[in-house]
RNA sequence: GCUCGAGUGGUGGAAUUGGUAGACACGCAAGACUUAAAAUCUUGUGUCCAUUAGGACGUAUGGGUUCAAGUCCCAUCUCGAGUACCA
């Protein structure tokens, strides 16, 4: 074998092992703190280290954001680009219940490597994300399970719970003011959000024990303890947030949840509704993540009305979008769990109204959904008297009103509104028409353009003019008044389980008082990860004097913070990660300012990208950070699917049959190992040795001997046996010909299937990039003068690149790229100046070879901060261009002219020009198009 | 049901403002080198008709605007995501 030849070929493994080497050694990623140059923040969704490892999809979005990043630094910015672990969750504390292993150890082993309990080896997330060749500053590490993280956690904790909102300030200020108020005038001129509506004076407030004032402080803390429904799933042991809960079942693990009331901390978001909707559009996000936040927000605006009831003192107030259209008014309907119901219905419908409360209280949340078509109700024999006309208006209940959206109550309208229809419907009620020249017989008239009418006052009016009117009466008439509501709920804030953030809180009794050290309270340790036999969180277990701080008063809180605790301020750390005496330093927040480029999946829409937005926009109100939302522009990267391979068993014979010959027998199918394949081929030896009960297997074969298996997509899971780990590909490939394949594959956000078919182009546009560099024998580069072609092949793939870049275009580089090597490759250029350009190019994409290239080419340092090469458009201004020459818009050749050329000239051109002739065939022209260096079309 | 997004060769995809549809790559076919294989290189490759020259069709479907439509407008279908009685 030539030797020479092999130390020309492109070692990828060596070139990869080295630079990797060499950066960690010169650190040559760390950002600086104290720079004049422009800052630039590229931020990933830090992942949850699972013991699974990561798999091709995860290093997806680091891929381009890394990318990114090395393109920022060849633009002279100072990049912050650093990486950490959201530690702190479920499948740590459920492997621990199962084997009684520490999950800090278990996340532990994930993050660095090590094996697990069973003995299986873990790779460990940071030898993973190493052989990738990123350029995170390493230094900045995170870990939100880490004690000197959390402290900073529970510290964001306490600010919230010291703090109210100010709704005319439009701001959370401390609660000192708040306090200071009540004391001098009571909470009668307090706008504050809130859902206590009572009413107290100074003296009140002043006469109050210790204790009674802290019970009401809780009505205004943005982060407060309270008895709410929530969304309780025994399985996990724990209560869910709404946007933990997919299709009526848990999020993790699929399991039922049925709704509690329960004493649980909660973060009062809903003070930021309106700005975390209206912040939305100075943010450069998808328009499908910001429609999912608006929806998941839901702003409606209308207004409250109040109605009196026949006979009672106590009042409905219910709200509506529609207040134009009060006297289309039929019937009520209350929400079963109403708790006006109990005193209004009659002795006659009681047993049918209780009965009928019963069966819904005993549906859970998930039958009622399944359940819509149904529609059912029960009348209370009560009557409503309508604010304008007195008439009485029958007050039924029905589970189609949800007791925690608005008032619990509607006013139903059946004319235009189709649930309020279809209910008239069924229980025979009277459906008025109060819209002009608009049939209702079949179906509610829902369309806001029709004209009012049997409306009183509102007659004659379109609908816009009629519901700022009704609007203006209703509040004249002291009979409610304008108001916007929102869907978005406050969020529970606690958890019943062991493995997150203890709060730094304690109780006296059951009043909660915050830690008034600033010492971390750390997780104490219990002997079991389970709750206790009384149904206690796990925290329960430990004793006073096995937590690290001193407990004041009678206990510990027991529960910890929820997951999107840590995660909703972690990208602020990364800017001063081993402060030890503020979360954030502010000169250190007010340089890196927020993320200018945040890549991640779109399945946080709801949680941690709502949540991280509140705690910014609530730092901000209280003047630590300089900012109102976190991250400026994301782009959320599509999932790659898995490509699953299925081999066929013969029923009667258990026989593996293959592919092709599958439809001569009936057959079921299973997942084999993708890794025993080569293609399509199995490799039926490495099949036999998998598990016992194949060895013995038998396999009828193609002709050719060979034996295929089907392909599937489904999700890339253990369990699908369809998992491709990037270790894999990187050893058999190198990390540049991964990163420039996950990105070759399609457009970032899309969902693709993995195929590793296509690899092999990639890798060979490398090869072929490096022999560029290489005669057969030795590195050769000239220093000749390039070519004009030479200029003009490197300064196309300049524009293109730099433009690609910069719309994240991260696919089209690629193209470019090797449209690039392949023309070079063609002139045979070897030329020093275009290949110095050349590397520069690549090296965001493929960095080991880019760096391994620019050392050959004499340079000594990483070619990191190199300046990006400057696109000089000289190089590509031609004399002429080749004119598409069209027929009624169809192209039939091609005709080379001077640029110069005037219009009219050009239209002399190609009429002279002989196959115009040919296709016109003696018709004369209509109508002759020219779009000077575009296109001749020539009508006729 | 509602909201949003997407439908382009055998496959992944390209076409930035309406201006040569299918770049780049995979796969496939033929050839060169080789005892052979791998690697590498060359050529071809949307579909249909035609020996060639060439012609017709073609970006989910149907219509429209325009000299010109994958791109703009209207309607329909399919797939994906979100949401689910939100008054």
């Amino acid at each position: 074998m030539d030797l020479k030849n092999i130390v020309m070929q492109y070692q990828f493994n060596t070139i990869e092992k080295n630079w990797q080497k060499y950066w960690a050694e010169k650190k040559t990623f760390a950002a600086e703190d104290n720079s004049v140059k422009p800052k630039f923040y590229a931020l990933d969704m830090f992942p949850y280290p699972s013991g699974a490892g990561l798999h091709v999809g995860h290093p997806l979005g680091y891929i381009a954001s890394d990318i990114y990043a090395r393109f920022k630094r060849h633009q002279g910015f100072n990049v912050l680009h650093p990486m950490g672990y959201d530690s702190f969750g479920l499948p740590a504390e459920q492997y621990a219940i199962q084997t009684g292993q520490h999950p800090a150890v278990t996340t532990k082993t994930n993050i660095e490597g090590g094996t697990d309990k069973d003995g299986n080896v873990i790779p460990g997330y940071r030898n993973q994300l190493d052989k990738i060749g990123f350029s995170f500053d390493w230094d900045r590490e995170v870990r939100t399970s880490e004690p000197n993280y959390y402290k900073w956690t529970q510290w964001i904790f306490k600010q919230i719970f010291n703090s109210w909102y100010n709704n005319e300030s439009d701001k959370a200020e401390k609660i000192d003011s708040l306090i200071e108020k009540f004391k001098a005038e009571g909470n009668s001129n307090i706008k504050a959000t809130t859902d206590f509506e009572e009413t107290f004076s100074a003296s009140d407030w002043n006469s109050w024990s210790e204790e009674e004032q802290q019970k009401m402080l809780l009505n205004y803390r943005l982060a407060y303890l309270s008895d709410t429904w929530v969304n309780w799933c025994s399985a996990l042991g724990t209560v869910l947030a709404n946007d933990e809960i997919k299709n009526g079942v848990s999020e993790r693990g699929g399991h039922p949840v049925e709704q509690k009331l329960m004493r649980q901390w909660s973060m009062r978001i809903t003070a930021y509704a309106e700005r975390l909707l209206k912040d939305l559009d100075t943010v450069d996000w998808t328009d499908s993540i910001k429609d999912i936040q608006r929806n998941w927000i839901g702003k409606s605006q209308g207004a409250s009305v109040i109605f009196d009831v026949d006979g009672h003192d106590g009042e409905i107030e219910v709200f509506t979008t529609r207040p134009d259209t009060i006297f289309g008014v039929s019937f009520m309907v209350l929400a079963p769990e109403h708790e006006l119901v109990a005193k209004i219905t009659t002795a006659e419908q009681k047993d049918k109204i209780e009965a009928y409360q019963k069966a819904a209280s005993l549906k859970s949340e998930r039958d009622r959904m399944s359940d819509v078509k149904t529609i059912s109700g029960e009348f209370t024999g009560a009557y409503a008297i309508h604010p304008f006309s007195g008439d009485k208006i029958p007050v039924w209940i029905g589970d189609y009103v949800l007791a925690s959206y608005g008032t619990g109550a509607v006013m139903s309208v059946p004319c235009g509104d189709q649930r309020d229809w279809d209910f008239a419907n069924h229980f025979n009620i009277d459906i008025p028409n109060i819209f002009k020249d608009k049939d209702i017989s079949e179906a509610a008239y829902a369309e806001k353009d029709a004209v009012i009418t049997n409306s009183d006052f509102l007659n004659d009016l379109p609908v816009k003019k009629a519901t700022k009117l009704a609007i203006y009466e209703i509040e004249q008439k002291g009979f409610g008044k304008g108001k916007t509501q929102y869907k978005l709920r406050n969020a529970v804030f606690s958890r019943q389980r062991y493995w997150g953030e203890p709060f730094p809180v304690y109780y006296n009794g059951e009043t909660p008082y915050l830690l008034d050290t600033n010492d971390v309270v750390e997780l104490p340790e219990v002997d079991k990860y389970l709750p206790t036999a009384d149904g206690e969180p796990p925290l329960a277990r430990a004793k006073k004097d096995a937590w690290n701080v001193d407990c004041p008063g009678d206990r510990m809180e027991h529960n910890t913070m929820p997951g999107w605790a840590g995660s909703s301020w972690y990208f602020l750390r990364y800017m001063d990660p081993t402060n030890e005496n503020e979360f954030v330093a502010k000169d250190k927040v007010d340089y890196w300012q927020n993320v200018d480029l945040y890549i991640g999946g779109a399945e946080h829409a709801t949680g941690h990208l709502l949540y991280s937005r509140f705690w910014t926009k609530f730092l901000y109100d209280l003047d630590y950070i300089p900012f109102k939302e976190p991250f400026k522009k994301m782009i959320n990267q599509g999932m790659i699917q898995g490509n699953s391979a299925l081999v066929y068993r013969d029923i009667d014979s258990g026989k593996f049959v293959s592919k092709g010959k599958k439809k001569d027998y009936k057959t079921s199918s299973l997942h084999a190992d993708i890794n025993f394949l080569d293609g399509d081929i199995l490799d039926t030896e490495r099949f036999k040795n998998w598990r016992a009960e194949y060895n013995n297997a038998e396999f009828i074969t193609e002709d050719n001997g060979e034996f295929i298996c089907g392909r599937e997509i489904d999700k890339m899971s253990k369990s699908k046996y369809n998992v491709q780990t990037p270790d894999v590909l990187v050893q058999k490939y190198g990390a540049d010909t991964l990163r420039c394949y996950e990105m070759f594959l399609g457009p970032l956000e899309q969902h693709k299937p993995w195929d590793v078919q296509g690899i092999t182009g990639v890798h060979g546009f490398l090869k072929k990039a490096w022999r560029l560099f290489h005669n057969d024998e030795a590195f050769e580069v000239s220093d000749a003068e390039p070519t004009k072609e030479e200029l003009k092949t490197i300064h196309k793939a300049i524009q293109k690149v730099t433009g690609d870049i910069e719309r994240y275009s991260f696919n089209t580089v690629v193209s470019n790229l090797m449209i690039c090597v392949n023309e070079l490759t063609a002139h045979k250029c070897n030329k020093r100046i275009i290949l110095t350009d050349l590397v520069v190019l690549m090296s965001p994409y493929a960095p080991h070879i880019a760096e391994e290239l620019w050392s050959k080419l004499g340079n000594k340092e990483s070619l990191t901060y190199q300046p990006y090469p400057k696109f000089d458009e000289s190089h590509l201004i031609e004399s002429n261009h080749k004119y598409p020459i069209s027929f009624n818009g169809k192209m039939k050749f091609l005709m080379e002219l001077p640029l110069t050329l005037s219009k009219e000239e050009i239209e002399k051109e190609v009429m002279a020009n002989e196959q115009t002739k040919k296709y016109l065939a003696g018709r004369e022209p209509k109508k002759v198009i020219v779009v000077p260096k575009k296109i001749v079309n020539i009508v006729g």
